[in-house]
DNA sequence: CGGTGATTTGATTTTTCTCAATCCGGGTGG
DNA sequence: CCACCCGGATTGAGAAAAATCAAATCACCG
């Protein structure tokens, strides 16, 4: 069961008030040690609830309604890193499929990693990558075009499905268009024509949410030629 | 003399390959129990080298050549966290203006986070209001209009110049239009009529780098009616 | 006082958004 | 079993936003 590790100190309607932190079996970040430092409490989660397994979106908002999905997270990923500020709720963690999450409190996650100088590098090592990655989403969607951000989602998809020892190439996107817009700074109609686009280029093969990447080169060279220089 | 707090691992052509820190007289992060803690080596650095004081610019690059600002640090501000990841580079930092800064290694600087509990939660809320702020301004890209970004950042400048003790309204950009646009995901052009347009309006005034926000109000009502949907 | 880089402004093109209609598939209830 | 319904996806046409190309202006510096 593919899982989702998550860390949190409050949330709006989803996670209870008190700091904790929530943990899956993870690739990036090592479950074992933690768990041999820091009791997970375990829970089963239903799809539609918050934070859980296989595949979740983080979603930030702003107090006059704006609203933006800030990723798509798989097993393994650290969530809830920007939490830590003591009490401000940053974004909701919602589950796109069923599946299962640990918990733990995040005071004595950070307990265990004071104790453990091992886990506190798995913390540290798995919280750079996120930064890394976030940081590099904001370079695609600071200077790509429609297509281009499209096609870069897909090819990280396909990435990151690989690690979990899953196809690259043939998937089926969990979101909807709404989501991936949402995401990718675009409106929904703009990803559909975009993912038409690339259909009719033969980049790849597009049938709803069944996606099949057919030039995994042809995608990476559309966006190594940025269509804007910003 | 305005400093600035770095952190780093590693970096294309500006920072000593070795793991280090770099870190000045903060605002957000406590400078008086670092230094207490971790020996600092201080230098002084003048405007176009790398990492500074005052304020300095971070870009990140991809390999096809690619190019964003993706922040402009102030005063106090915590930098290079991303690098964490060990031996990984993910940005520069460019220095705006001269000033000083001072300069850890980063190796000796955790072994100080274990054994000083009041620097280790000095730097986890540092670092955690350094993510919620790039996560807002995630937002503010993903959700708002050319005009509405601008407004936006000039906010922000003035609201963290004046947690530096300098006015909130009236200031100088040290950045040029190309840098802002980058930052913003816009052309240099679009700045600049932006510009224009909140002048236009009555909320700012213009004049070259100069800014006089003239309508705080004026501008935050702008920014909370979105005018694109997501 | 000319030169250079930055900024501003204008005209035009491109991209993306917006609004509207249609299509499609899965699920429901008769 | 089938007609209907509904949310999501697609497609089309027109409007709006921003990019692009081009030119003029400005400030500063040697």
């Amino acid at each position: 069961m593919a899982t989702v590790t998550a860390l949190r100190t409050s949330a709006t309607h989803s996670i209870t008030p008190k700091p904790q932190l929530l943990i899956g079996a993870p690739t990036a970040f090592d479950s074992t040690l933690l768990l041999q430092h820091v009791a997970p409490t375990r829970r089963r989660i239903r799809s539609g609830e918050f934070v859980h397994a296989g595949l979740v979106k983080s979603t930030i908002a702003s107090s006059d309604g704006r609203e933006k999905v800030t990723g798509f997270q798989m097993r393994g990923a650290l969530l809830g890193l920007e939490a830590m500020a003591a009490g401000t709720h940053v974004c909701d963690v919602v589950a796109l499929e069923d599946g299962e999450i640990w918990e733990f409190e995040f005071a004595r996650f950070m307990a265990a990693c004071a104790r453990v100088p091992a886990l506190q590098h798995a913390f540290t090592a798995t919280m750079a990558a996120e930064i890394l990655a976030e940081r590099s989403w904001m370079l695609t969607l600071g200077t790509l075009g429609a297509e281009q951000r499209v096609a870069a989602l897909l090819l990280d998809f396909g990435t990151r499905l690989e690690a979990l020892g899953f196809s690259a190439s043939r998937f089926v996107l969990r979101m909807t268009r709404a989501e991936i817009g949402s995401f990718l700074g675009l409106q929904l109609e703009t990803v559909t024509r975009a993912m038409t686009q690339l259909d009719d280029r033969g980049l790849i093969s597009v049938q709803r949410r069944e996606i099949d990447i057919r030039d995994a080169d042809g995608l990476r060279a559309l966006i190594g030629a940025p269509s804007r220089s910003h």
